[in-house]
DNA sequence: CTTTTGTATTCGTATATACGAACTATGTTC
DNA sequence: GAACATAGTTCGTATATACGAATACAAAAG
């Protein structure tokens, strides 16, 4: 299926990511030395973009900036998509037990995708991070969800061997990412210990109907907070919880819209 | 500036628009019929936005989904606009002292385009309202931001003199509007009593820096918690934190990406 | 088993779009 | 104030794209 994409489809896409990635804005000038297009070409997409709001470009400094429909039609996919509602509720009785924070997601390629993170409820999400994607192999459940893969699978992922760092913490080789794994398929539970985040901890499991590794959840603890106590607890909630989510997503299967697969 | 749109820019966004607004998803056909688009012209542009994960299909069922990337680009949007984290903790500290919803946005054309929302922290934020849109005379701080044009220019809004109802309660001819936004003028506050939700009613303020009007605020309160007596609380917190909305937006002045002006 | 109706996909040519060059406008440098 | 950068904009033609018709394939109906 390797399709020859559309040049002029990926060339808007391209001109929303690189505006997204840039919050001080870019001119038209930039884009065109960015993305190697000529301003002509540029020219009458990114104004068709500003007039749908996808764009906003301001005439005084011209800079084109992320304009606010990305937002409203991305929210309205998270929104639309019931099945994580009920969600939400399970991971909200988990929640209201342990009060630590949780998160749940899928993958996407060889990254997790946050979909729902759920605070404690003593502090206020100020910066959240839904929508953002870390490398799967530094976190709890990326780790619970790589776990589908046979060691062969893993090391043709990453040819070199080598795993790029997040932090002081994160997995360094292939080697000890599937020694992990193959921990992870005998028990069901995956661990982080600050590999993506400095003084986090997680237990993770993932979410599997019918074979298939669809989602994955964890609970995020700080360091000073992760007892061996705790973590017996935490993983009762987490079993918990999966068989919940698991008969969630069996009984709407066609809703669920993640293969869940690197593809 | 009455630009001629470019075709394929505008199909394509026709497309996101079209599949965010369903979630059961849509064929190539579907979409063909419903945007007036040849399939064959479809084709090469639908598969793009799938390849780049815009689009999620399955072949299974021969259907087109919302995929992930609006939402994760929409969301690095959200997240980058440091402004609001600012605006967030503002809202956090009010929100601290009265433990009702208070929403925070901007006006979208004729309509508020929720940008923060922050709930009762008794209760977990379960389906989400942000990135939602609602016209702007059936809500409290759309009102407070209709109040920058004069009744002549409202009434060029709505040529017709008709509001489309939301509730019962929503207001119905624009000389009701004007007559609301006279008194809102005067006093800085506006008022919403289950215009736009039944059973709520609101407080508003908008933000204006250097005579312009930027965004508003509201606090949002069941009927049965709205007393006169915390009507005062009410409007001097939001006075308190309009106050300081306004110096930390006028201090990053050039960070407000939002014109704030019907358009 | 045949027909109908649904889907996606392919292909050659008509057509909309892209692009280089030239241009305007504004601000900066010397 | 002349010279130089910076930006956005316009235009005619070369070229990539769009589209109708035809194809393939699957499921449902007769």
């Amino acid at each position: 299926m390797a399709e020859s994409a559309h040049r002029t489809t990926a060339r808007i896409l391209d001109i929303l990511e690189l505006v997204a990635e840039h919050p001080t804005g870019l001119t038209l000038a930039d884009l065109s030395r960015r993305l190697d297009i000529p301003k002509s070409s540029l020219h009458p997409l990114a104004t068709t973009l500003a007039v749908r709001k996808y764009l906003h470009y301001n005439p005084r400094e011209e800079r084109y900036y992320a304009g606010e429909s990305l937002f409203v039609y991305g929210n309205k996919f998270i929104n639309n998509v019931d099945i994580l509602e009920k969600i939400r509720n399970v991971l909200l009785s988990v929640n209201q037990k342990i009060n630590e924070t949780l998160y749940f997601g899928v993958l996407s390629n060889l990254d997790v995708l946050y979909l729902i993170k759920m605070d404690l409820f003593s502090q206020f999400r100020v910066v959240s991070n839904i929508g953002n994607k870390l490398p799967a192999y530094s976190t709890g459940y990326g780790k619970a969800l790589l776990s589908q893969y046979s060691p062969r699978q893993i090391e043709q992922f990453f040819p070199d061997g080598k795993l790029k760092s997040i932090t002081a913490n994160t997995l360094a080789t292939v080697d000890e990412l599937n020694a992990q794994l193959a921990e992870i398929r005998r028990t069901g539970f995956s661990y982080e210990k600050g590999e993506s985040t400095e003084g986090i901890q997680c237990v993770a499991t993932a979410i599997i109907v019918d074979g298939s590794y669809l989602a994955g959840m964890s609970i995020a603890v700080p360091e000073f907070r992760y007892t061996a106590e705790r973590e017996i607890q935490f993983k009762s909630l987490l079993l918990e919880a999966k068989q919940q989510i698991q008969k969630i997503i069996s009984e709407q299967r066609n809703q669920w819209i993640y293969s869940g697969e690197f593809v």
